[in-house]
DNA sequence: GTCTATATTAAGATAGAC
DNA sequence: GTCTATCTTAATATAGAC
């Protein structure tokens, strides 16, 4: 029997928008209560394992999220640099222009679940191997590619930090902005 | 009179250990009291204002270790690059080569005090601002030392956010090591 | 200044009606 | 499936002895 009053997505998007805004600790199940419109009781028939249960089932939707919108449309086709451009539109919806947090920065201090930090360590690394094989094939060699997609990542978290503790979101804008050069460039 | 059994030195240290690695929400007053050895009731005479008020102390605390450790030795004297040295060693013990989380990043979710984010943010801008005077001083335009200065700390917060979720200080120790050259070439 | 003991409030979790 | 009502546990905070 499917859900009625609120429907699964919906209730996903309210859920990871306050634990990687709040922390894991930081939200309490009154908070999702009030977000998604279900009473605390409901979310324990939905989630029986209570909010570390929640938590953890964020893991496979951010997942599924960054394979569906980042990781496909780096596969082609077309030009490696246009697509890199299609995955920075999506990186900025994801990140709000540099004022949402990343969700697995929030969520690997300590208290969230270890299943939700390994899944999302996965997608890291799932992250990286994309960037690289774009790298490759816009004509860099492995070693190169690898440094190039290490370097993305670490453009993108580090702008990240510093737009949203500044306030500044110009750090994040120009940082994904420079991320089809930095990808394909010799 | 001064506090006996604990002095304000080490209980600052615990404290900003706890809450850099579990955030404000995560920490709760049983953890302060644990670790820093005094019972709840003596933490209320301390910071009247329970654990807002002793999170809203960290703030100077680390402004102040920032100034000593970093921004001083930049200062001078000696070499420019040689200066940046010296701070990078300090850095790697303030962030444990690469395994505790930035303590401005770890505080600025939602639940922290406002006025110890407005105060690590000022520090944020003096390093910034103490970046590019040494990357000016080695010969660097206005314009170029800043680029330069926001680089650095990107580097520095990136691979910060990237060794602790993979697990690998490797970035970080990298990241760190790169900083001389970043700050001083041309 | 720090303690033990206790009050107060909020969080996590369950029972049972509809 | 979702609700109201309630239970249990843990957190914040205070009172008063030493």
């Amino acid at each position: 029997m499917a859900h009625s009053r609120v429907n699964d997505a919906a209730l996903a998007e309210k859920a990871l928008e306050l634990f990687r805004q709040q922390g894991y600790e930081g939200t309490s199940l009154n908070d999702l209560a009030t977000a998604t419109g279900l009473e605390k009781a409901s979310l324990y028939y939905r989630f029986p394992g209570g909010k570390k249960d929640n938590c953890r089932c964020r893991g496979p939707h951010v997942v599924h999220w960054f394979e569906e919108n980042m990781f496909e449309p780096l596969k082609g086709p077309g030009l490696p640099a246009d697509r890199i451009r299609t995955m920075v539109r999506k990186l900025r919806l994801f990140y709000g222009d540099g004022a949402k947090p990343c969700i697995l920065d929030a969520l690997s201090l300590r208290g969230g679940p270890p299943e939700l930090a390994s899944a999302l360590g996965n997608a890291y690394k799932a992250w990286l191997d994309s960037f690289a094989a774009i790298a490759r094939e816009s004509g860099l060699n492995a070693r190169t590619a690898e440094d190039r997609a290490r370097q993305a990542l670490i453009q993108i978290e580090g702008s990240l930090v510093l737009s949203r503790v500044t306030g500044n979101r110009k750090m994040f804008l120009d940082a994904v902005a420079a991320l089809p050069k930095l990808l394909t460039q010799q």
